[in-house]
DNA sequence: GTCAGTGCAAACCCTTTGCAGAAAG
DNA sequence: CTTTCTGCAAAGGGTTTGCACTGAC
């Protein structure tokens, strides 16, 4: 996802070119992971979209409407926490520090760490996206 | 934990060596993981351990065992899927193909992939470990 | 005898699903 | 009008917890 601060209609375009239909509630979504690039959890989703707005999406949009933006590639699940699932609305290439204490994810700067020596697939199958998680602790 | 085959002796020196007081439970359950290096989620153990034994080990000591080696640092926990925890009876720095298809882990050798670059960790925090996982699916 | 460990079942939490009503084109 | 989406509530699956019983020293 770009991570420029959009119009609505800026993002209804772009969710139009993934083929979404743009719903209100998709809208209220996309606005909040289109604000700027952040990781959150389907909860925190949940009560950002709900914040200051007096028809409420519920707990199932929120849920079916991650999974739709994930599946078209708009955001990106990360699988940190055996818990929770993050979304990701960077989707470009970068990896990511876990504070297991907090639950925060962070962006690790690309050329902080570099991964090289692709290895091998084993026979049969193909890449479906590499991630490097770095866990650390307060201290 | 050592991969090689080893004695229930053994295995019961192991654990005290680790603080774990030996119960008979908590040996079926350590020499299934010992005896080869493997990654199993906690309903593998479960019936592995359970396949050809009359006294049933219950889900919760599962459970509570595997938590238990975990902590202790005998086996080590594999966040690679939202759904299910894998434990790795190999605890040395390595990283690890998921097939999404089949719900398997796989090694990658050590000398097929390698990270540069230890990112600087973030102000008051430690590192908790590195974990790269190369996600796959079947062609 | 004392204390840790186990088994059982219920509770928990995140996520998914089924279905009737609502909204979009 | 027809089709897709939403909301609600219930179900689902892995994991944790409370508590009485068992077993090890």
């Amino acid at each position: 996802m770009n991570q420029m601060k959009k119009t609505n209609e800026q993002v209804a375009e772009m969710l139009k070119s993934y083929d979404i239909m743009p719903t209100q509630q998709r809208l209220k979504i996309a606005n909040i992971l289109c604000a700027e690039p952040c990781h959150m959890s389907a909860d925190q989703v949940l009560s950002a979209v709900n914040q200051e707005s007096t028809k409420k999406v519920c707990k199932a949009t929120i849920y079916n409407t991650l999974g739709l933006f994930a599946e078209k590639g708009i955001i990106r699940e990360v699988i940190v926490d055996n818990s929770k699932l993050f979304y990701d609305s960077n989707t470009s290439v970068h990896h990511h520090f876990y504070n297991v204490d907090t639950g925060k994810l962070l962006d690790i700067g690309e050329d902080e760490l570099s991964v090289s020596g692709l290895p091998v697939l084993p026979e049969g199958t193909v890449n479906d996206g590499m991630e490097v998680v770095v866990r650390i602790r307060n201290k």
